[in-house]
DNA sequence: AAATGAAACGTTTTT
DNA sequence: CGTTTCATTT
């Protein structure tokens, strides 16, 4: 029984009584064990699996915990056990009720939010130098985040300066938020926002809710967790790991944990079983800097020493990259066992390119690389627009493929299908009732007729040669003043992809039909031959079978993602909200410090510890500190089974700049920044 | 309005 | 070093 294994600390607080529960759980103490004895102790004294929630930061730590569950429990009942990240349990209550419900991605938002950011005028009100809309939607989000008080107040408590914007802002938000529901979409923060506004559509009362990583919850999700009003709380964190402040994560709700439930008792699991002594003397005596929250001593769980930490030194940024790569080159095999950690991704190219020149096999986490790839997203936009016809902008995305067709027409064109169905999309393309054209909005662009002249406007008969079927030729569609022989043919080849999976419910035949269509077949086409042009404007055509086959693959392997949804809203949104958690290949491990957060290897190496990077100093001008930069150094090495390695490097030679070693370096006691600094090459 | 080529730009972390 | 923005042409 997971109970057994435990350490005294750890069953202490696995078995304590219900009520508000802190554990402190510093790196390597067995956070998960404790979690998954807790739950097991709730299973043996009679709790319903149905009346235990469980929230982790990533849907793959639930997986985690639920699948070292099912060893010792019925997986049936294991299965009734709510768990998973706090946005992907509250979709699954939101989409009990609202079965259509579609969230959309957060790039795609921030577009949105830009397009009505746009129409303001700013210049014309001469207030000064306003934020820019990448900026404030950055704020917004942080908002929702971190506080329940109107905008505006809590904007102006931070940025009196604006204060003659304010009424600007405010007023994008709200039309931000009125475009959102125009649309259909649902943002991260929606969802949460869902559960808080209406609390019973989680459909019961929890007996016990379970936090994992409750030092990087923020205000929302601290609010979310009082509002379910559970009649017993289990929160595990570590205030040293907090390193999501920039998401709103406030390290008061662990600060404040005694505070606010007077009748709290608080644990602490001090015995570290995962690192090296060396290594955990030096992570202790970085982060014994920051301040004590709740006391705490770090105890050496493991046998033994262990080799102490090395600081590798390079005279050049790319010279330390390739060191690094020729140093895990020559110790061969076990790639997977050794993580590269940075700061910042800019690092992760260098490193990568590195270690590909010696054919060693590498994968970096955060698939973003997939789901930005164009192939995958116009997939996706494909198979979004099915779940939720309202998205007008995945429509827009699919049409600008479309020569001669832009977003300006492609938006027409979408107003145009909605008009011929009498609001609804779907029979607008396949079933037309309304054959008269919408009146649209004129753009002020009217330069003496300068287009319409050679074109017979809105008269099908342009398109004569075509051949085309009888139902595009007699679509109201073609009447469009605007549409070229181009765009016909490309809205044929869409509207055969269309008819071809109405009606269809599962994710992995719509793909599948998706991947057979002359409409994806051309994409392909179109974006190998991109890829595949040389610096003279030529196609090298062996690279353009190449460049095919990645596409190609790419499509492959979305559709075999598909074949694990039900229906298409599911797949859309597990897409959106567990994009990131799948890693492509194998071998060496290339991630963030955020990325390594409960990961853990036998040989880590933290690269470019140069003052700037890390700790990123433009980063804590904005809403970090110089203490948050220590607990991200502090996560990063602790991360390390047995073997450490802190490297740096002296010399930009691209942007030819000179770098100071990282302060932490200092702070572990491995060079003094007064001195010389040490030789180039390696030392102790 | 769209397509193309040239110039600037900036380089944060995640659900 | 790749994307994003701007200017020019059609």
């Amino acid at each position: 029984m997971p109970l057994r294994g435990l350490n005294p600390e750890q069953k202490a607080a696995a078995t304590a009584p219900a009520g508000h529960n802190l554990v402190i759980a510093s790196a390597g103490t067995g956070k998960t064990s404790t979690i998954v004895g807790r739950i097991a102790y709730l299973l043996q004294t009679g709790v319903s699996p149905d009346a235990i929630l469980l929230l982790t930061f990533t849907n793959k730590a639930a997986g985690e915990m639920t699948a070292r569950l099912k060893r010792h429990f019925p997986a049936d009942t294991i299965d009734r056990i709510e768990a998973g990240t706090f946005h992907a349990v509250s979709y699954r209550w939101i989409r009990r009720e609202d079965p259509h419900a579609v969230l959309k991605q957060p790039g795609e938002l921030k577009t949105l939010f830009r397009s009505v950011y746009d129409k303001r005028n700013f210049k014309r009100l001469a207030k000064g130098e306003p934020f820019s809309a990448s900026y404030l939607y950055e704020l917004y989000q942080l908002y929702q985040n971190a506080s329940r008080e109107p905008f505006d107040r809590w904007f102006l408590e931070r940025h009196t300066d604006h204060e003659p914007l304010i009424d600007v802002y405010a007023d994008i938000v709200d039309e931000y938020e009125e475009s959102k529901r125009e649309f259909g979409f649902l943002s991260f923060n929606d969802l949460l926002l869902r559960v808080l506004d209406e609390p019973t559509i989680a459909g019961r009362t929890f007996q016990e809710v379970l936090v994992d990583e409750y030092q990087d919850t923020n205000t929302l999700q601290g609010a979310l967790i009082d509002a379910l009003q559970p009649h017993s709380l289990f929160c595990v964190g570590d205030y040293d790991q907090s390193i999501y402040a920039f998401n709103g994560a406030d390290i008061r709700n662990i600060a404040t944990f005694t505070e606010r439930y007077p009748d709290a008792r608080v644990f602490t699991l001090a015995t570290n079983y995962r690192s090296s002594a060396p290594i955990l003397s030096l992570a202790n005596r970085v982060i014994e800097r920051n301040e004590r929250i709740y006391p705490k001593t770090l105890r050496v769980g493991r046998e033994g020493g262990g080799m102490p930490p090395r600081l590798l030194v390079y005279e050049e940024l790319f010279e330390q990259y390739q060191g690094i790569a020729e140093m895990i080159r020559s110790r061969g095999r076990g790639y997977d066992q050794i993580a590269v950690i940075f700061r910042n991704n800019a690092s992760a190219d260098g490193v990568e390119a590195s270690l590909r020149e010696r054919g060693i096999p590498c994968r970096r986490k955060g698939g973003t690389s997939f789901f930005d790839a164009k192939e995958v997203r116009f997939l996706l936009d494909l198979v979004t627009l099915l779940a939720n016809p309202k998205d007008m902008m995945a429509f827009i995305h699919i049409f600008e493929y479309a020569d001669g067709v832009g977003a300006a027409v492609a938006q027409e064109l979408y107003q145009y299908l909605l008009h011929f169905g009498e609001g609804d999309l779907r029979k607008g393309i396949l079933a037309p009732t309304v054959r008269t054209l919408p009146r649209l909005k004129r753009h002020k662009n009217t330069q003496l007729g300068l287009f319409d002249n050679d074109l017979e406007v809105g008269s099908v008969r342009r398109f004569a040669h075509l051949d085309l079927p009888e139902e595009i030729f007699s679509h109201p569609l073609l009447k469009h003043p605007r549409l070229g022989p181009e765009g016909v043919l490309f809205f044929q080849r869409f509207y055969r992809w269309f008819r071809s999976v109405d009606r269809t419910q599962r994710p992995a035949s719509v793909l599948r039909k998706a991947l057979q269509s002359e409409l994806y077949i051309r994409i392909v086409d179109r974006l190998a031959s991109q890829r595949a042009r040389l610096k003279n404007g030529e196609i090298d055509e062996n690279r353009k079978e190449e460049a095919r086959e990645r596409i190609l693959r790419k499509g492959r392997l979305l559709s075999d993602l598909a074949a694990h949804y039900r229906d298409i809203p599911r797949f859309v949104n597990a897409m959106i909200l567990g994009g990131s958690e799948l890693s492509e290949g194998e071998g060496v491990n290339l991630l963030t410090v955020h990325a390594s957060k409960g990961l853990e290897f036998d040989t880590v190496f933290v690269v470019d510890l140069m003052d700037g990077r890390f700790p990123n100093r433009k980063l804590m001008e904005r809403t970090g500190s110089l203490e948050e930069e220590r607990r991200l150094f502090y996560v990063a090495v602790t991360r390390a089974r047995d073997e450490l390695y802190l490297s740096t490097a002296r010399y930009d030679r691209v942007r030819k700049s000179t770098f100071k070693p990282s302060i932490f370096l200092e702070e572990a006691g491995l060079i003094r920044i007064d001195s010389e600094p040490p030789e180039s090459g390696k030392m102790v």
